[in-house]
DNA sequence: GTTTTTCATTGACATATATCAATGCTTTTT
DNA sequence: AAAAAGCATTGATATATGTCAATGAAAAAC
């Protein structure tokens, strides 16, 4: 446990033994089933979880019953609602497991003492949230610019993995089009 | 200068006197002229730009000419290209001026300086990051799951000074349609 | 091992949005 | 003051994508 999470520490912010040992008194461990919800819409988000092994995924569901996936995480990313976590407002996401997995929490609580305490945390938050932001401002300018054939292949060239892993209506609904589309064009494309 | 740049960032984090003092010594203030380029696609963005006075916009043009307009900052914003400004790659982005504006720079060396001498500092860029990460998980979940329609109304409300103050066609860009297609919108909506 | 559920594919059709083109009105430039 | 450029609007048409429905295969549940 928490090798991984560690591992992904460190390369943003190098951490003593000593750290570590302090950090892993604010971390929660946790195991959860495929299907089992770890976020339900409208609870408060206390959480960020690292994926350890496994796959999870973060989605809405609107009015007509159709789900919007927002993010996937698989091993070594972080998955959250953090406007909800930042803000403590409820949250406007629903976030369960693809895979059996397990995972890191870090609570809301642990979140603010750690800020207090460990710079070193501050540094990670940071470099945290860059990430994130970039790799947002990529699909956003990409769900804005890109035909949808582009798109899929921008997506299938930057995780490969998750082509594999993950059932062809999620990216669908991830790349925010029907299963039908993307089928259709999935098939144009091997023609060619 | 600077009074706005400062209310913003003690909203944020509450400076000393001293600290103002020395934060200023970090500081860059710029006049720029209306249709003045800020930051060019491919040159590094080695700085980010709060917004005292006028209206910015960044953006990419692809193959055909056609622009896409990634964000808008009036004042109080900041406007950058923080995929270029983090990282040091070139910028994917260009940034240039609505209106005659004011701005505060802050550049690359003065960030990775202040990072180091001040934590709060650190503290007001990760909760810049949140805001704007914040910012774009909306405007994301709204491109991806709202119509057209909801859209431009969900805009409206968000920033009705931007309808006042850029032109219509830009906001179509923003929004990823064409104008033709929002002014046919505008009309559908008044007439009901 | 059988039954259910989930999933990908395909077809027919409907609809939203883009594209191309023209017009008149403003604003900016000279 | 005149000319040019920028902008919003409208029409005709083309195209991409969604919707609804059916089928078969694969995976999961029992």
């Amino acid at each position: 446990m928490y090798e991984l999470f560690f591992q992904k520490f460190n390369e943003k912010v190098p951490l003593t033994k000593e750290d570590e040992v302090l950090f892993k008194t604010y971390l929660t461990p946790k195991k959860i089933r495929k299907k089992q919800y770890l976020l339900q819409e409208g609870d408060p988000c206390n959480f960020t979880a690292f994926v350890e092994k496994g796959a999870l995924r973060s989605y809405t569901i609107d009015e007509k019953g159709v789900e919007r996936i927002f993010q996937f995480a698989l091993e070594g990313w972080t998955i959250s609602d953090l406007y909800s976590f930042l803000t403590g407002e409820p949250a406007t996401y629903q976030i369960d497991a693809l895979e059996d997995s397990e995972l890191v929490l870090i609570s809301k609580q642990a979140h603010e003492e750690l800020l207090k305490k460990a710079p070193k945390y501050e540094t990670y938050m940071r470099l945290q949230l860059s990430g994130a932001y970039i790799a947002m401002q990529r699909r956003l300018t990409s769900s804005i610019s890109l035909s949808l054939e582009e798109r899929y292949v921008a997506f299938s060239s930057l995780y490969p993995e998750m082509i594999q892993r993950i059932p062809q209506h999620m990216i669908a609904s991830y790349l925010g089009l029907t299963p039908e589309t993307l089928s259709r064009m999935r098939s144009k494309m091997t023609r060619k």
